[in-house]
DNA sequence: GAAATTTGACCGAG
DNA sequence: CTCGGTCAAATTTC
């Protein structure tokens, strides 16, 4: 069965349209650096661009990820993307996933004879059908915790279930939207048992609501463009984030995606030859206090976050995108706007943006940027949200250690 | 009082 | 039967 034509065709051509899309913006962006080097305005116009250039990534991924699902294509692709707010701070990021073989997703050919069973376990299957992806974030101490896992969304706690072999609960949540705009989306925190520092956090289903109800900030998103629905990939394809803290120094973002689908290899190697060439803008400074996203081939993918702000970091931090099987990751922050794109063939994409303005972590998210201390160390992965419930950690101080009893789930965390 | 969280019970999958 | 995920009543927080 080959499935692959005319739609798909269709599909890679916008897919074209919004990458070279991207790659002009990327233009812009450059020749603005270039030109405008530190002025402050330059700086929201690089954050703008930025925004602009990462909608378009996300969209060409979703059309790489979603193609068969029409549906989806059309609709569903709810938000992430839009930043309105253009406001004060800092934006950026992306949401790490991770495509894959697109197909299954919406479930796999059945025969007939099953339709009443379907109909039966329709909800569960449902729920299993959602797209599911996880990625890790780790908190280093030092750092505030409270946002790390914030993403942007609201989230409302619905249950929360000690998990056989696990130190620490698992705790489950759902869409603050889910009765009013029936939103599907949920995530379960679960807290790594070797590292307490990590918490793994899966999505399920994409979110469909008009998002955040009356934040500060766009969310900040965490959708995948596209997913995986085998948890035997998903593990494969977490997306590990760690956040960690030097003292004032250090926002960095590392992400490492990998690439499992080797199918779209072809095509997205040359979009990212396109990227990459289009994005390369790079500044100075980048050093320390920028974020990577890579993407590597190897079967685990990991998202590094180092980012600190004082007491309030609010995680998210990553805007992957993937095109099947490259992997095209990447927000960083630096200090210094910068955003780079490495060519590597195989692909270690990285792309930084300065904290500073923002880049959040999704698209135009950008919640409360406030830095009181620093001058540039942080990012604020806003905690936005209120909406999202929170891990209450008792954190303040980190640092200690994470209260082992701790559970998820306070307004704040994420 | 409304909204969010907690927590034991329930349900389906394996 | 066990375990993960969800429900929903009770409780807490704002």
């Amino acid at each position: 069965m080959e499935n692959i034509n005319k739609g798909d065709w269709e599909a890679n051509n916008n897919l074209v349209n919004e990458l070279t899309r991207g790659k002009e913006l990327a233009r812009q962006l450059q020749m603005h650096l270039q030109s405008n080097v530190g002025t402050s305005s330059s700086q929201e116009t690089c954050e703008y661009l930025v925004q602009k250039i990462l909608v378009s990534f996300e969209k060409g991924i979703s059309l790489l990820s979603w193609p068969p699902n029409p549906a989806a294509a059309a609709g569903d692709q709810p938000q992430p993307l839009q930043h309105g707010a253009g406001g004060s701070g800092g934006g950026g990021g992306g949401g790490v996933q991770i495509s894959e073989s697109p197909p299954s997703l919406a479930g796999s050919p059945r025969s007939d004879q099953d339709s009443d069973r379907d109909q039966e376990r329709d909800a569960s299957r449902k729920r299993k059908s959602l797209p599911r992806w996880t990625k890790q974030v780790r908190v280093n101490p030092g750092m505030g915790l409270e946002g790390p896992l914030d993403d942007g969304f609201s989230w409302r706690k619905y249950g929360q279930k000690d998990i056989l072999g696990a130190k620490y609960p698992r705790g489950y949540y759902r869409c603050t939207h889910r009765n009013v705009q029936g939103c599907l989306a949920t995530k379960q925190v679960q807290r790594s048992d070797d590292d307490p520092n990590i918490f793994e956090i899966t999505y399920r289903g994409r979110h469909t609501c008009n998002q955040p109800p009356s934040n500060t900030s766009t969310p900040t998103i965490d959708q995948p463009m596209s997913v995986h629905e085998n948890q035997e990939h998903l593990i494969p394809n977490t997306n590990t984030i760690e956040l960690s803290h030097h003292q004032q120094n250090m926002n960095m973002i590392n992400v490492q995606l990998n690439q499992q689908n080797l199918q779209n290899a072809q095509l997205e190697h040359d979009m990212l030859s396109n990227l990459r060439s289009g994005l390369r803008v790079i500044t100075e400074g980048l050093d320390d206090n920028s974020f990577h996203f890579a993407s590597s081939s190897s079967a685990t993918r990991g998202v590094k976050t180092e980012a600190i702000n004082d007491s309030r970091f609010l995680a998210n931090a990553n805007s992957s995108m993937i095109m099947g099987n490259t992997s095209f990751v990447g927000t960083e922050f630096s200090p210094t706007t910068s955003f780079h794109v490495s060519p590597a063939a195989s692909g270690t994409s990285y792309f930084s943006v300065s904290p500073q303005g923002g880049i959040e972590d999704h698209f135009g998210v950008s919640q409360n940027f406030h830095n009181p201390n620093s001058e540039s160390d942080q990012i604020n992965t806003n905690s936005a949200t209120n909406n999202a419930p929170n891990l209450d950690f008792p954190f303040g101080h980190v640092d200690d250690q994470f209260d082992p009893n701790f559970t998820f789930g306070h307004p704040g965390f994420y």
